[in-house]
DNA sequence: CTAGTTGATAACCCATAGGCATTATATATT
DNA sequence: AATATATAATGCCTATGGGTTATCAACTAG
């Protein structure tokens, strides 16, 4: 009686959370299980809450346990940050924004903002890491990212949007394509060929935007290859195994044996979103925003 | 060496940085004043930052100290208000109960249901989901659902069934049918028309009662069309394909060119029923149920 | 110079986190 | 039905380290 919970216990209550088996989650915690599971039970009598069924053979979350595990998981992304932060005040190196990203911002987007927040708060510093959508939104959730750009149209409400760059669709052909800039004239003169595109779980919205440009031409196009990265989608085409339709600005930087077409008189724009957690408390994401 | 911060560090940092005075923060936390002391240097060694300034006689935060401090102040509350949530998330009174329904529910039961949930448990959310029938037992078996509302008779041993709302029965007539209120004695009046139903897939018990309707005036009917919506339905009466039986509450919110007479004399009734899993693990169905 | 502050240091004490051995219980196997 | 194997919980023990008191060192005020 008239204990307190710690850290520790937190720490034993993810990893439990996460392993769902004292034992597993024992192991990770280099402690012995009958330790591990007293230290829960100690936390569930603090709590007065129920945070695990152990029933049958497996263990579960309950419901409480499973809205504390969401938000302990961002507290303690929180104090990590605030802890590598403070140091860095100390050091008057303050300010560090942690940024994801697909790897379609590295176009233009993101190269420009890091130049010119380079150039005005110098001491603002940055870490970058290529993610899909979905990873973006939960790491914001989870506050391991500050800022994310994503090409989403709905997302939770805790988070905003803001977009920061409308881009045309453009074909993309093999350099011994047919089709060239003057006698091509809309997408429906590919309409039979295969197409190669952006893996939908990557970016669903990019996908259905594909999609819709094609039916409105009255075809569905045949995909026959999917990836996630625009190198390896200009080789396949180079190759002749189809053809693909990507935003017109991610052919700047490329080298290779395929020529690229802007699809006239569509209706349809490849949006890039700024994505942020709206109670974000990282003091140096404003600045950041405001160059957007 | 290789301590652990634990949160006791915290809350004595936050004593002193409120105090700015070790021997009043040692009283106000209860602990004698070199034990204080001790901590607060041990937590500067593990975060290798100086947070404090002890400076000839009075105590000052650094700017690291003072960082740490404003978002410290922030984590705590946030997780206070967390441990406090996961309370109610216990008991129930904070939580989210996800429900499937037929469309016909959607006329009076579920509106009034939520409605009156909302006014006296407005931390409990809702998610809403329109299935048919068997979609509503399989994904309620899978705990994808809470809460079903459905037309069934006989669901399997681990659901339990609790009728919410029983409803008689009307003739849907073309505005231009010679039958009208004072003229209407039994369904036997339409034996020879063609009759548009919901199929039997959507809600088999609905098609069986339709059936036994008629059988029990002594005919069977002619089924020529079949649909899931009540709106075609409509449509296809007004368009003189045929009649129809629906539940009476089913014309709500309907003006079409077409009109409603209820049939007298008959046992049948649409019943609505409640479904949910016996051993649903949410706390916040219970006092869901307790509406019905 | 003395008295009265302040926080830091030293040496001891004991509460308790964690280890080991074991039990209790459910599932899988024979 | 009996046995084997897996799980988490329980009981007892040890030793780490947080908290104690006593003291020191440094500063200020009178």
């Amino acid at each position: 009686m008239g204990y307190q919970l710690e850290l520790r216990h937190f720490y034993y209550f993810l990893a439990v959370a996460e392993e769902l088996h004292f034992r597993k989650a024992a192991e990770r915690l280099c402690i012995s299980q009958p330790g591990l599971s007293r230290q829960i039970k100690q936390m569930e009598d603090i709590l007065d809450v129920k945070l695990f069924i152990r029933d049958k053979r497996k263990v579960s979350l309950t419901a409480a346990g499973t809205y504390l595990k969401k938000e302990v998981d961002y507290i303690f992304n929180h104090l990590d940050f605030t802890l590598k932060q403070t140091k860095l005040v100390q050091t008057g190196s303050l300010g560090e924004v942690r940024i994801g990203f697909l790897g379609s911002a590295m176009q233009s987007v993101l190269p420009d903002l890091l130049v010119k927040a380079n150039g005005q708060l110098p001491k603002i510093q940055f870490s970058l890491k290529e993610l899909a959508n979905t990873a973006q939104v939960e790491a914001l959730e989870k506050d391991q990212l500050d800022l994310g750009f994503v090409r989403l149209s709905r997302v939770p409400q805790n988070l905003q949007l803001k977009a920061v760059f409308t881009d045309t669709f453009s074909l993309v052909l093999p350099k011994g394509h047919f089709l060239n800039k003057t006698n091509f004239t809309g997408i429906d003169q590919v309409s039979t060929e295969h197409f190669i595109l952006f893996s939908s779980d990557y970016s669903s919205l990019y996908y259905d935007k594909i999609m819709s440009i094609c039916e409105d031409k009255g075809f569905t196009p045949v995909v026959t290859h999917k990836s996630v990265h625009a190198h390896t989608i200009f080789k396949l085409v180079e190759s002749g195994l189809g053809v693909a339709i990507i935003p017109t600005s991610l052919q700047k930087g490329f080298k290779m044996g395929v020529k690229f077409l802007e699809i006239p008189n569509i209706p349809q724009r490849a949006v890039l979103y700024a994505l942020w957690k709206k109670d974000n408390r990282n003091p140096a994401l404003q600045p950041i925003l405001n160059f957007l």
